[in-house]
DNA sequence: ATCTTGACCTAAT
DNA sequence: CATTAGGCCAAGA
């Protein structure tokens, strides 16, 4: 089962192309507000899953904490910009305009 | 089996 | 302001 980190799998996947969202905002919609690192941990552990993208994951400041996971460097980077998103630094320019708020967006979470 | 290390976050100092 | 401390819990050594 392993059920957080499929629900965290589900949640990653329904963040829509060219918005992004924060590992604490997904460990609050999953009702674990104090878990924020187990999301992290799940996306390390995401890359034997090919629909789960991690790169839309970032820390709540909008920083790409998490780049040096994934193949090479750059990649996290290059498919976010490749989205239409704007970085600077490892950073999300206008970071807030283009977050996206599972506890906002999603019904409420439901065991 | 224990110890360490994290793609984090908040609250307290 | 910056820094620390604590909580979370899954893997690897």
């Amino acid at each position: 089962m392993s059920q957080f980190f499929d629900q965290v799998y589900a949640v990653v996947q329904k963040i829509p192309i060219g918005r992004i969202t924060s590992y604490g905002a997904i460990a609050l919609y999953l009702g674990h507000p104090q878990s924020a690192r187990m999301v992290g941990y799940a996306m390390n552990a995401s890359h034997h899953r090919p629909d789960v993208p991690a790169h839309r994951v970032v820390n709540r400041n909008g920083m790409l904490t998490g780049k040096h996971h994934f193949h090479g460097s750059k990649l996290m980077q290059q498919l976010l910009e490749s989205e239409g998103l704007m970085l600077k630094n490892d950073q999300i320019i206008d970071f807030e305009d283009f977050f996206w708020d599972p506890n906002t967006v999603l019904p409420p979470f439901e065991i």
